[in-house]
DNA sequence: TTAGGGTTAG
């Protein structure tokens, strides 16, 4: 535009200042900030609030003051940008002095206003301000609430781990006539995405065909993903079937879909299919595709496949491509590999790389690499106790007077809290709960009766005794493990009938002594079990499960 | 024509 010789004017100005906002393109919007200066439109209002909005997206707080301070006109734009500036880079009490200001300028605060401060408050830990702000909005008559206000709260919930509390809210807004939106459901559906939650996966969706919100890409895909964490592969392949256009984000989640259920080739085959349709795989597709190959322990693909990301699609991996490389030697039982792999690493490992190093060592009896794979991984969480006790247990296990030492010096430094197992399940529309060697319930000796005579059939097939470090103590120290009593629980509850699908969610990791009763279970009784832990998903069936013995 | 709320990578 500038050397066909037209004059830009502020309105120019301010949507290019914008696109360098969304790009965060800190230099080029500087030098249109110098051209505004240039050509004398610096004082027009559009252009000081996109520069405010600007320089706030940049990180660069105090040159949005700046502007803010020099400005001879205002508008709520210019305080909205302002207040959201302080709001993102975490300063919410600097938010509510100016919010404060506006109140007593000639500026009133709009609805805008009022939901980034309810979001800011949120989002820095102040619940309660955040929901006072809320309900104070409408006292005064002259805002009313939209759906955006709800929104904020709900997805502030969302932002620090408050997934009931988000949905309860979820609720009340339906309740209170105002109907969710597209950016509603795509908050609250992640918050679903797990095995004892289908129900309400069922009726989100629900409220998407009755509302029309399918047509936007983003909320198939969200339900594709969802609906898979829920168990629910075959909804998630129908969905995916279905949508006429498709975007990266599709590909990518019915792909990583197929690898929690364990399907790797059917995930091998939609990435062919991705290429085949000029489709450009990214980061993200590199880490499933590295992980369908470490399912079918195929080594050299998964090597091939990295090479190719790196030289052919000149991609930078991220550390979650290193990790599921890790993963590959690992299941693969290729652990001198897999050591040597993380130290030529071109970036530091974290914890997901270190974990999946632990996971290899467990499932391959190598105490000494288990051990250091842990120390690595406490150093990088100190705090957490669940790494604690397998560092702990792993060095009790190994004994060596050395180790008597650090299992003593760990134990000073923090004191340890007991790691209870817990596990979900849902029947009847309600999620009943069980923790391990809980006799409490009034039916329990049925399911201590049910789970004995199991035991006697699974103890015929055999055992494995190997060096074992847990999440969890032993049933012989905490009683019956909770995953057994959610089990037990389907089967005496659905009498006479066999349960044919059973869902349940657990806090920490399975066994493999409770690993191989639900494969039995689910060959004697014909029966699917869906189990899921932190950071991996079980799928018995036939004997068998998803995660091949890998877990 | 500038401001707020949102989807994948077990």
């Amino acid at each position: 535009m500038i050397s066909s010789g037209v004059e830009p004017n502020g309105v120019t100005i301010a949507t290019a200042i914008s696109a360098c906002s969304v790009l965060k393109l800190l230099n080029n919007g500087m030098a249109i900030h110098a051209l505004a200066v240039e050509i004398g439109c610096i004082d027009d209002v559009l252009v000081g609030n996109a520069l405010i909005d600007f320089y706030s997206k940049c990180e660069k707080l105090e040159a949005s003051q700046l502007v803010f301070d020099c400005m001879p006109e205002k508008d709520v734009f210019t305080w909205n940008s302002m207040i959201g500036g302080y709001i993102q880079a975490g300063y919410s009490g600097k938010a509510n002095e100016l919010f404060t200001r506006m109140q007593n300028s000639e500026i009133q605060p709009d609805v805008i206003t009022w939901n980034t401060m309810i979001s800011g408050y949120i989002e820095n830990g102040d619940e309660d301000e955040a929901t006072d702000l809320f309900h104070k909005m409408e006292k005064d008559g002259k805002i009313k609430r939209d759906t955006a206000s709800w929104n904020s709260l709900i997805a502030g919930y969302l932002h620090i781990g408050q997934k009931q509390k988000a949905l309860c809210m979820f609720r009340q807004m339906q309740s209170s006539g105002f109907s969710p939106n597209a950016v509603t459901i795509l908050s609250v559906l992640p918050a679903c995405a797990n095995l004892v939650a289908l129900k309400k996966v069922k009726e989100i969706h629900g409220i998407v065909l009755r509302r029309n919100l399918e047509a936007a890409v983003s909320i198939p895909n969200s339900l594709i993903d969802t609906y898979a964490k829920s168990g629910k592969l075959v909804y998630s392949k129908a969905l995916f079937d279905r949508m006429k256009s498709k975007d990266f984000i599709t590909w990518n989640s019915m792909i990583a879909a197929y690898v929690l259920h364990g399907c790797s080739d059917e995930a091998l085959s939609l990435a062919d299919q991705m290429l085949m349709l000029g489709l450009k795989p990214e980061q993200s597709t590199f880490v499933s595709i590295i992980l369908a190959h470490s399912l079918n322990e195929n080594v050299e693909e998964g090597k091939h496949i990295l090479t190719t990301m790196i030289e052919d699609d000149q991609l930078t991996p991220a550390i979650e491509n290193y990790a599921a490389m890790v993963d590959l030697y690992g299941r693969a039982g290729r652990l001198e590999e897999a050591i040597r792999f993380i130290e030529a690493m071109p970036v530091k490992p974290d914890s997901s790389v270190w974990s999946r190093l632990l996971t290899a060592s467990r499932v391959h009896d190598c105490l000494d690499l288990g051990i250091h794979a842990g120390e690595r991984l406490l150093g990088l969480e100190p705090g957490n106790a669940l790494i604690r006790h397998l560092v702990l247990q792993a060095y009790a296990l190994r004994g060596t007077r050395e180790d008597t030492f650090r299992v003593q010096r760990l134990q000073n430094e923090h004191q340890l809290p007991k790691l209870i197992g817990e596990s979900w399940i849902e029947s009847k529309n309600k999620v009943h709960s069980f923790v391990s060697g809980d006799r409490s319930k009034p039916y329990s000796n049925l399911l201590f009766a049910w789970i004995d005579q199991i035991s006697i059939e699974v103890k015929q097939i055999g055992r494995r005794q190997g060096l074992c470090i847990a999440d969890e103590e032993k049933e012989e120290v905490v009683g019956v493990h909770s995953e057994k009593l959610a089990l037990a629980f389907a089967f005496v509850c659905s009498q006479p009938v066999v349960p044919r699908s059973i869902r349940i969610v657990k806090n920490l990791r399975m066994c493999s002594d409770c690993h191989r009763m639900a494969k039995h279970i689910s060959l004697k009784y014909g029966c699917e079990i869906y189990l899921s832990h932190p950071k991996c998903f079980h799928h018995f069936k036939d004997g068998h499960c998803s995660c091949g013995d890998y877990w």
